[in-house]
DNA sequence: CGACCAGTTGAAACTGCTCAAGTAAGGTGG
DNA sequence: CCACCTTACTTGAGCAGTTTCAACTGGTCG
């Protein structure tokens, strides 16, 4: 049997999409996972929980899947000096909760006062067995948070605090308002304080001030009241 | 009033199981993915790649879903400046490749020489579609795939050179040897360069073998000739 | 009003990076 | 088999960006 043609030499990197720009995760043709709530899980329960509510903490055995109707959230893991690291955030129409029942590998706190449905892991399970469809758009959302997962990981550990900081913010705007892309100037409500994006990006309060600070200068966005003013978006994704 | 390093604030961060240990992901009940190979994709096309082969490129759009036989991979992402970020490591008995067809996001190149299972993208909805055991794992793999990345990411972000070191080679030993992780002193095959190492905890070469030479000082693992060997593995998971 | 928290700014310290040079190891062709 | 070439690894010294520490501002809420 003869070894692939692509064999490539060591040291010689090949660069495809090198370093591609943050990646809308549109899904072409796939449906979104909250296409089930309507159907499925009609007579699910709708939980309102407040700014600071945690869902559920790290460890904790959940036996509920949710879906977030309003409010953002955030997935963070504590570490021992009393840091703590964003992983990602939760944004209205997305899943939360795991497949595999397990402790939780992340806890999960309110950015907003939200609003979501808890799914019993029977009621999931029954679904998951009985639609393909959606047992597949659950692995598209997987696959989704893994693809930002890496992300992030390269923003941290390859990318100036500047930069990390305007790639979150461009991510989250985009994740925010997934119609119009396109536009010049954008205004979104963004419920993230500084520590909040020093916790994502690993960087420090001090540091992410600084940054922002240099991007407001910059006229490249402005995060006030939690609120975010970009006047060109494009400028904004071309900065990073 | 003094920072206390516990206080927690009402409303704000709880600290549950605060910044845990490396966790196996032993999937109690629940039957591994590659236990479907023999029984449905006997006939699959089996092939041989060398090492430093490339399986696909970034950008990719792969008809084709794998699985590892033999031999370990990484899954690395370029960036414009020449370096790479290896988002993860495939190891024998993984599965590879994504639910919904799409660009791959990283490009995929073996380490050793290895053997591999290509599932044709049919044959697998076929079985995800019937199966809903089969898509259960898949599930899994990917929540496991995620729950690493975001070991990963915290450890860039927050961890020293010498720890991160530390922990990749702990995880990559408890993932090779999946049975006896309570062995004092281990031994295994681990066919990574220092570069390697680099590219997974964004840190340079220099830096890397710094703290392999601290770590061979220190008498808590030595890396050599694509072998890693212990003397006690609880000491090498406590100094993470 | 006073307490408190988020945000801001400055200056010094530290970790990992850069650059540079050198050694050991592995593979190839004579 | 050795000579040579290339890659992998090692070590040192100075530099740079982020962190740390400390102080101060401004808004919010009791």
């Amino acid at each position: 049997m003869t070894h692939m043609s692509l064999k490539v030499p060591s040291h010689t990197t090949v660069y495809t999409r090198p370093d591609a720009a943050i990646q809308t995760d549109r899904r072409n043709g796939g449906e979104r996972v909250d296409a089930w709530l309507a159907t499925h899980f009609a007579r699910a329960v709708r939980r309102r929980l407040a700014k600071g509510a945690h869902l559920f903490l790290e460890g904790a055995e959940s036996d509920h899947l949710y879906f977030f109707l309003r409010g953002w959230a955030m997935k963070y893991k504590s570490l021992l000096d009393g840091r703590r690291q964003i992983l990602d955030f939760v944004l209205p129409g997305e899943p939360l909760g795991f497949v595999a029942a397990q402790p939780a590998p992340y806890a999960v706190e309110m950015l907003n006062d939200a609003e979501i449905v808890a799914v019993s892991r029977r009621a999931f399970d029954d679904l998951f067995s009985s639609d393909p469809a959606f047992a597949r758009a659950i692995c598209r959302e997987l696959e989704a948070a893994g693809a930002r997962a890496h992300e992030r990981m390269t923003s941290i550990g390859y990318r100036s605090a500047r930069v990390r900081v305007c790639r979150l913010l461009a991510e989250l705007a985009e994740r925010a308002r997934p119609g119009d892309d396109e536009a010049g100037a954008i205004a979104v409500a963004m419920p993230l304080s500084q520590r909040h994006i020093a916790d994502a990006t690993a960087l420090r309060v001090e540091t992410v001030c600084r940054a922002l600070v240099q991007l407001h200068d910059e006229g490249v966005a402005v995060l006030r009241r939690g609120s975010l003013r970009v006047p060109d978006f494009q400028a904004l994704q071309e900065s990073c």
